[in-house]
DNA sequence: CATTACCAAGCAAGCGCTAGGTTTGTAAAG
DNA sequence: CTTTACAAACCTAGCGCTTGCTTGGTAATG
């Protein structure tokens, strides 16, 4: 249940280059680390080495910084997930590539901003929720599709939901964040492998 | 992912009889509601109908009262998991006993403890979370040896891995909390048997 | 007459955020 | 080249408020 290890705090690439940028990455890192509530923003600044009151030439609230690191987050892993699935055809092939997708994103350099955007969803505000839960459904449409297509192709058991089946893989690779470290013995490819598992079952 | 409508603040029988259990049950609720960090003393105090300073008869410092809730549900539902296998004798009936189980610790009475424990884990000081992590153990043994068990059957291929399949599955039943609603039209019968085809597949 | 449960009042520290001034980078105008 | 202009980035200082928690006392129970 500790942090991981090591995990990157970049968001996207090239986003360290501007100030804003900087201050996404560190607030992606601090939140995860601390939590939104338990950060700071002295401890934001001190972090990439300003003031605290320098931050508000860039946002006009400590809540916009963490939206703003959720959206970005959304953002740059549906386009991954959207890519991932580029040549794939059969339903099998495009759900381990969504899986290992979906991996990467959580326990790979966008893995702190995944969990701020898990654990910290209560900090927003109202609006930005429903703002964000918008772009959140884009994401698991790209999901669903693919697992409706497997299920009119036969490969799964007709008295299966495959929107609770969905959650409930969404839900194991979430948790993923908590415990997998990328330097233990499994690599993604493995880890993949044994989530497939959950869709198919042995007699893939 | 909003917050589910109704779940009983209840964390044990006969708990709200006592004051201090009636402070767990309201302390359950609004950590589970606002964050730990976002609920105050004051919240607190008003939910349960006394003063701010009068909690600190009962708890010496706010983290005291969340180390209490978690260490309440993991003891509950430590010998409720035990219980639920009681009569059962094969491993796919055992599984199924110790899924309904877990279900029922999340989306039923103590669903907003279990919330509590997963999400406010970061607020417990250190020798607080290696105290519950010991805890935590216990209960995780209790999947392990049944999980061992079915793959000594030969219920599970064999490049199959029992810690990281209850890791995947304990995050997936995690999730639920997230989603699951009592009142809709799927119950928590049918919600362990879609679980279920995450560990045998179709073919069980 | 001790124990338990509580209240009333408030302290010290920390919080997000603001106001007004200073530095720095860039580029057109002279 | 130098000067002028200007915006972006940042600093200094601190305001107003909330926070967890303390203190010293009261009321009821057995």
């Amino acid at each position: 249940m500790a942090a991981n290890t090591k995990q990157s705090a970049r968001l996207a690439n090239g986003m360290e280059d501007t100030p804003r940028g900087r201050l996404l990455a560190a607030a992606a890192h601090l939140f995860r680390v601390k939590g939104f509530e338990r950060t700071t923003v002295r401890d934001l600044a001190q972090e990439v080495g300003i003031q605290s009151g320098s931050i508000f030439h860039h946002f006009r609230t400590k809540e916009e910084i963490l939206r703003c690191v959720m959206e970005e987050v959304i953002h740059l892993n549906t386009d991954r997930l959207r890519g991932s699935m580029d040549g794939a055809t059969s339903p099998q092939e495009k759900l381990l590539r969504l899986i290992k997708a979906e991996l990467n994103s959580i326990v790979g350099d966008t893995g702190e901003a995944m969990a701020v955007l898990i654990f910290e969803w209560r900090c927003l505000k109202e609006d930005s929720q429903k703002y964000l839960l918008e772009l959140r459904n884009h994401y698991e449409r790209i999901w669903l599709n693919v697992l409706e297509e497997a299920k009119q192709q036969g490969l799964l058991a007709p008295d299966r939901d495959v929107v609770v089946l969905r959650r409930l893989l969404g839900g194991a690779l979430a948790w993923t964040n908590y415990w997998y470290k990328t330097e233990g013995k499994m690599d993604i490819e493995q880890l993949a492998q044994q989530s497939l598992y959950m869709v198919f079952g042995d007699g893939q």
